[in-house]
DNA sequence: TATGAATGAGCCTTCATTCAT
DNA sequence: TATGAATGAAGGCTCATTCAT
């Protein structure tokens, strides 16, 4: 008699074992069976529950891009002024799946992939359009709209950029803080007076 | 006596032609037969010139890598303020290989890899230091040790980041270009009084 | 659940197949190839069980180690007189595997392999043991320990002799069985009174 | 201005220098790049001067073979009784060409390679009836010729099957003394009467 | 006479997929 | 629902051969 309800547990289980493949081995060097051992299980689950490898892949990126966005809601769930509203979005980009600092290289493999992988780069595409709408909608609080545009890319851009250069550094957890630090603080910069 | 002189040649045919192929397919769709087949020679070649794949994109990246520092050095030999100087390298990190927009996304493809692989990341990690001691070393002639560094690492990061969401986002010339100009913006901001 | 209980009978094949090939093509000439067709396999099978050739070469070679063992022991098992042991170590040297002729040349190939090849060289040693001490230990019934040794070694080197003549000469049946009988009649001659 | 003459020192070089690589890399990993770089000779030469691998391969055989012929006419030229010139036969098979030690294996070699390269199993034939025809010929001073055909036979084997071991158990060069000692003692126990 | 650049077939291995159970 | 045996295409590498010089 077959088990009932399995799905969402396997289906997690494999996506958890993407992620820490991804994260020690690379996009690259990551393949079914290193995905299947991880997660204890064979490797033909994988066509079962994804179809194959390209889907598992997807559904892990949407996994990321979903605890990134429910991360923000959360956070913000309980009313906050748009200044507060930016710090949380900085936030989230740092910190939501990287509390796992392995997830940090994982979320970057998939960035790459995705300017060769169609599908993924619509689901990046997604994201980046929502972490600029994010940001542009808060700062239209303090500035006219085409101004909260330029802030909001000018945010972004320094965002991904700390972020970057703190994962390919193979920064700590320490310099990863201050990282997230400077970001904020350099957003904070862009809000006129202070957001008095 | 064999054709003369033609070890150089081939080799940037090689190069050139590695550059093309991780640019359209990606590193990881990118195979010996990919590039050999660009480079309108035979698979055999790549050993006989390189040792093997492995060999050809660590040459690959040092020609970039070395692209890049001479296309400052040009820039400056004719002598120039730190501030220009502060331009110049953000200019050189803008356009020097990526005059040919196919390079940024080899550039890219090439960064993420040297996170699992040990001589790129050495080579990514020389590079690094040098975007940072370029800076820093320009910023000093407005700010104290101390600040020069905190500004180095705050420009590096954005000019990192401007053009990572201008390659990923798949940016056209015009939007590239506006990259550049946001970050000399930028980093002409951390200059007390503009430079005077 | 997949087909269950292949393993050994998969294992069998494959092994078979690669006597036939290394008799029919020689060691060099030998690929994956010449082996999983001649198993009615694919060559993806043979990493799937052996880890790659190097381990199903090894797992021959043991193979036919240990069919000479047992032919040994089973012709002894019944109890027997040293002298008759003697003989008995002829025959498993002359017939066990080579009952099919194509595992003779096999035999050999193997053999030299083994002076470039560790793993080999080491199974090729405990044979070349194996052989000496059973002689031996049948000649200390007529013969003092030294003297014993020394049998050993004449018998050893006259069986290996005679049998690597047959072989290299692509002797017939009738041919064999008379090198056989010439390496019997040898060793009974290393008895002192013909074992009275 | 060609050079005059090359020709049987190039061929020379080559043969030497295949000899060398077979004994420390085995046949099977002599390529014409380790045989050439030992010659200290480009790679196309040998197609100049053999043709090919295997005429180079061929040319060493027969260089073998023809060395072994040499010296034992050189051993017996100055005249010699039939049991004199059986030692002479076993001497020259134990240490002709393996003056250098290295050679023992190459021959080795070339012996099993022969059970599936026709050209070398003509050579390999021609050689054994040779040494057959020197042992017979011999033993007809002492024995009827059916005997001395088969007293040679048992003496080949007997030659053969100690060098064999010798070479395998990787000997030294006591050992090796010690294994000709023993053939010569065999071969002169064939003869009636210790040969008066 | 001699070189070694260049080729391309063939090797072993890896791996996503398929499928009988 | 879940397995893992089996496949076979594709990858990188090795190497004997060819040939312009």
């Amino acid at each position: 008699m077959p088990k009932i309800g399995m799905e969402p547990i396997r289906r997690q289980q494999l996506i958890d074992a993407t992620l820490d493949s991804v994260a020690e081995l690379g996009l690259h060097a990551t393949t079914i069976n290193t995905i299947s051992k991880r997660a204890g299980l064979s490797s033909g689950i994988i066509a079962h529950y994804f179809g194959g490898k390209q889907g598992l892949i997807e559904a892990t990126v949407r996994y990321l891009l979903n605890n990134l966005k429910s991360n923000l809601l959360q956070k913000t769930q309980g009313g906050c002024t748009p200044k507060q509203r930016l710090m949380f979005i900085v936030e989230s980009n740092f910190s939501s799946m990287q509390q796992q600092s392995s997830t940090t290289r994982t979320w970057l493999s998939f960035w790459v992939q995705s300017m060769h992988d169609d599908s993924l780069h619509r689901l990046q595409n997604v994201n980046a359009k929502r972490l600029h709408s994010n940001l542009a909608s808060s700062f239209k609080a303090y500035l006219k709209p085409e101004q909260a545009h330029e802030a909001a890319n000018l945010a972004a851009a320094m965002i991904d950029g700390l972020w970057l250069r703190a994962v390919l550094g193979k920064a700590n957890e320490g310099e990863f803080k201050k990282a997230e630090q400077q970001a904020k603080h350099y957003v904070a910069s862009l809000i006129p007076n202070g957001g008095e």
